[in-house]
DNA sequence: GCCCTATGTTGACAGCGACCACTTAAGGTG
DNA sequence: CACCTTAAGTGGTCGCTGTCAACATAGGGC
């Protein structure tokens, strides 16, 4: 049972679990504030800590942002996998994890742009592991429907042929990124039509996928890059 | 002739187009530190004006931000306008502009982002006039490419067909911004493959296109809304 | 039982956005 | 020309923030 802090009862000197409780602050402020200017001293205030006790788990902001990331990348990884545990046709997974990934960033804009955004030092390595292996989930289950036949025919993943598949990942990843974010942004709207354009923008992109899949030039990376 | 500040000569009082050069200030430290977390009083310091001059001429650092963003639209809309010029083709138009378009979000992504990536109380008519009217000029853009038969056939753009072409354009355009926001977050790279990778994805959605453009339900909009 | 270390606290600092009252100069009006 | 209104710029201040440093507490291993 959980301290209760409300009473009387003084809460102890050591919170028990700051850092989790910190980061779920921090998607809470982040949920309702739609914003990543919240203060880590609210934070902090919301936790019932002082004002610097956050500091004793998270070396600065960048840093409590990119664990916020993280689990972010987590979520939309876990929504997309169970959005397509029960389905078989490899179309069908397909299009339900395009569901699940447009109405996760639609969701909750702030978090998504937090996640894709590049607030982090954006570029390079400083992005903590965690994000970068729930990323390579992702990727993997489209992996996993594009192979498996969703553009209407198997494609072995052996490597003479991964070029292929990250051509089809490419065009299928960053169609759905682009809708996510002019629907997050209202460039496109309204949202409540999301899941139908969704549907009718994936299945134009499919029959054009059967046709011709994009050559991915040498050298090219589609994912998270692997090594810091 | 400008006056020369950097000599013995005194500044005057007055600036005089002190508007103009806080954004200027604003563009330089966006460039370089690729943020929008500069402070209103750095840009001041740049310009040689106290730190609470800029708010004679613009209200909050949101203000600021969104002239910022309407400089940013200003100048991709050009972009693509000077790209697709000299340009007869229609289907070369297109592929000009989507050069233009990546090109423009990948060499400058802090000004990409801060367009598109709703900092600017993000969702409703908060955004200057200015912002949307690039916006849609952009669009326009976009829209006379395809009328003019960059799918290999001209397309009407008369009323009962206009939503046929706003299924082009959701796909042209969240097909673009996608991939522009990947290359941005390097989740697909090198940067270096930017044009290879446009092209190659714009063909292979094209051809798609040809085939199948994606219905949009009715009450659907696709660009900037038109009333505040 | 003792100390070590992780965790939390208090205090301090500079920088920030935003407001205020005050000053300057430029332009229109008689 | 003098006058006055007003846009534009200045300096001061407030509360808040991120971050650092010094100190307090407690829980676990020796």
């Amino acid at each position: 049972m959980a301290k209760d802090i409300s009473t009387q009862e003084l809460r102890p000197y050591h919170h028990g679990d700051l850092h989790r409780a910190i980061v779920e602050a921090a998607l809470d402020v982040l949920s309702e504030s739609q914003s990543t200017e919240f203060s880590l001293r609210e934070l902090a205030r919301r936790a019932g800590v002082s004002h610097n006790a956050p500091y004793k788990h998270f070396a600065d902001k960048r840093e409590l942002l990119a664990a916020v990331s993280a689990v972010g990348f987590e979520l939309l990884a876990k929504r997309m996998a169970e959005a397509t545990s029960e389905l078989d046709s490899p179309r069908q997974r397909l299009a339900a994890m395009a569901r699940a990934y447009v109405c996760g960033g639609v969701g909750n804009p702030a978090l998504y742009r937090l996640m894709f955004g590049g607030f982090l030092g954006g570029q390079d390595e400083s992005r903590p592991v965690i994000e970068r292996t729930a990323a390579h989930a992702m990727k993997a289950l489209i992996v996993s429907a594009i192979s498996d036949g969703a553009l209407g025919r198997r494609i072995a993943d052996t490597e003479p042929t991964t070029r292929t598949i990250d051509g089809a990942i490419l065009v299928f990843w960053s169609q759905m990124h682009g809708l996510t974010l002019l629907l997050v942004d209202r460039l496109v709207g309204p949202g409540d039509k999301m899941e139908e354009l969704t549907e009718n923008v994936l299945q134009a992109m499919l029959e054009g996928l059967v046709n011709s899949i994009p050559k991915v030039p040498e050298g090219v990376w589609v994912g998270p890059p692997l090594a810091g």
